[in-house]
RNA sequence: GGCGCCUUGGCGGAGUGGUUACGCAGAGGUCUGCAAAACCUCGUACACCGGUUCAAUUCCGGUAGGCGCCUCCA
């Protein structure tokens, strides 16, 4: 299995320092609006990389935080927390917002087949095991204390600037914010924010530098080693989070266990719409509920992101998962059209076995290249290419049952419908062909027409009228 | 201003130092009562300019354009 690291910058063999096992923690939303189409290119490839890790026979040990506390409006540690400001704006408090949010993002994940990770964390409820990491930094000399809060001082960290490959003079110099003149470097950031004295927070807590809240950084690492570890196999996030918020992370976690945070970071590219990056600000995100009402499936949507790469920046429109849909009904309509002319074929030979199983192999070739979705799926294609133009029989059943399982199981998409005809629709398709063989065109094509209606395709083959779930 | 990434046929999108990506759309054909589907064939893509090489879309340098991060943000 491998994959591109963030950290050396190559393709590299995932080498778990404890196999089968593989720890691996990913960077969830904050759940202070809804998730747009954005946030699930992110999260269907890193369930991608499960679904992968799982079939090179690694047993991933997954954790993935909500952050629904602490995550200011800018990464300098300025102005409000987002979740305090969602309040504001929407006259609830910040729990409430965070609750409607959390639960917004839990339906998404499971209505995309989202595989379940092991942890699902919030930052909310590790208040303590942060503030325990804030003060083994404390104690080994990393921070210091301001007006508003505990910082960390980056300065001291050997290194700070290596992940990102950070210029942090020229950073500084061209910053379009000013830094708050109290903070020893430019790059410092907050660990523990102080409650304004004037007013009470809906989300504030008790710690040993004063009443207030955690620093957005600090989570990720306190319960990315609590639940996994020192050293994580894989850490996963959006690429917007390296130059900052990752690089954070490693600087607090690794001067407070003084071992390798990460041993291979995986970024997932942004999403452009209309040549733009979706963002808040532009308003151009669309939710996983609007794409739905529209009458896409989840399968298209699924198949619509796995058709570009994860690292790519990938171009999202309507349009595209229009055809996705096409595409993804074609494959299914194929599939299930030669399951059910195999049911109703008989033949001594065994087609397909040797074949499928050499397409199995290939589609896991590609994705434990670095997840290669694009060209997993021209092997899913050609897969079925060969199985619709081949002569497939009752021998070939098991086979394909087993083809599509390997394909849900990897791909998190179905592409063979099974379901049992209806006795009033077998007698229609009795009726049909009666009337076909009467050459009652008229009457057969009206039957054709109702079947389709109700979900059911036909197509008139040297071996008979084949129905299909359409 | 600094750093990083990208530029592939009508669209989407992989990949490779010399051999078909693939999908969608399009053209022609086979089959069919007609459809639909399927199958077969087709387009001589790799931003531009140099360099390295027997050979470059693929490596190196430069030019142009785009995008991202350094605010918000997966």
């Amino acid at each position: 299995m491998k994959l591109y690291n963030t950290l050396t910058h190559k393709v590299e063999e995932i080498t778990p320092l404890n196999p089968p096992a593989v720890t691996v923690y990913t960077c969830g939303p904050t759940v202070y609006d809804y998730a747009h189409i954005g946030h699930w290119f992110n999260y269907v490839r890193m369930d991608t990389l499960i679904r992968a890790l799982k079939l090179n026979a690694l047993e991933p040990k997954w954790v993935m935080n909500i952050t629904d506390v602490g995550h200011l409006v800018s990464d300098a540690d300025e102005g409000e927390d987002k979740l305090e400001k969602g309040a504001k704006r929407e006259g609830k408090t910040a729990w409430e917002v965070a609750d409607f949010y959390t639960q917004d993002f839990l339906d998404g994940m499971r209505q995309l087949h989202i595989l379940k990770p092991d942890h699902i964390v919030k930052a909310t409820k590790h208040i303590p095991d942060q503030i325990a990491l804030i003060q083994r930094l404390e104690e080994k000399g990393f921070t210091y204390i301001i007006d508003d809060g505990v910082y960390y001082d980056t300065s001291m960290f050997e290194g700070y600037e290596a992940f990102a490959r950070l210029d942090l003079e020229a950073l500084q110099a061209g910053a379009r914010v000013a830094f708050n003149k109290q903070k020893r470097n430019p790059s410092d950031f907050a660990l523990w924010k102080f409650s304004p004295k004037d007013k009470k927070r809906d989300m504030e807590w008790d710690s040993p530098w004063g009443k207030g809240f955690p620093g957005w950084h600090i989570e990720c690492s306190a319960m990315s080693m609590k639940y996994l570890g020192d050293t994580l196999d894989i850490h996963t996030g959006g690429i917007d989070h390296i130059a900052v918020h990752h690089t954070n992370e490693i600087a607090q976690s690794e001067a407070a266990t003084g071992k390798r945070f990460a041993n291979t970071w995986m970024h997932s590219n942004h999403v452009l719409v209309d040549g733009e990056k979706i963002s808040k600000s532009l308003g151009n995100g669309i939710r996983l509920q609007e794409i739905l009402a529209m009458g896409i499936s989840i399968d298209a949507i699924r198949l619509h992101i796995l058709e570009s790469h994860y690292r790519s920046q990938s171009k999202f429109s309507m349009e595209g998962l229009r055809i996705s849909e096409s595409t993804l009904r074609k494959l299914q309509h194929n599939f299930s059209w030669i399951y059910q002319y195999a049911i109703n074929t008989y033949s001594t030979k065994h087609l397909l076995e040797g074949d499928l199983k050499k397409f199995k192999k290939t589609i896991s070739e590609a994705l434990s290249n670095d997840l290669n979705t694009p060209k997993a799926l021209s092997q899913l294609h050609a897969a079925i290419t060969m199985v619709t133009a081949s002569e497939a029989s009752q021998h070939d059943i098991p086979i394909m049952e087993d083809f599509a399982e390997f394909i849900r199981e990897t791909l998190g998409i179905s592409i063979l419908h099974k379901f049992e005809l209806s006795h009033e629709n077998k007698k229609l398709i009795a009726e049909r062909e009666q009337a076909r063989t009467n050459k009652e065109w008229a009457k057969s094509d009206e039957l054709r027409d109702h079947l389709a209606k109700q979900g059911i395709g036909v197509r008139d083959t040297a071996h008979g009228t084949i129905w299909f779930r359409l």
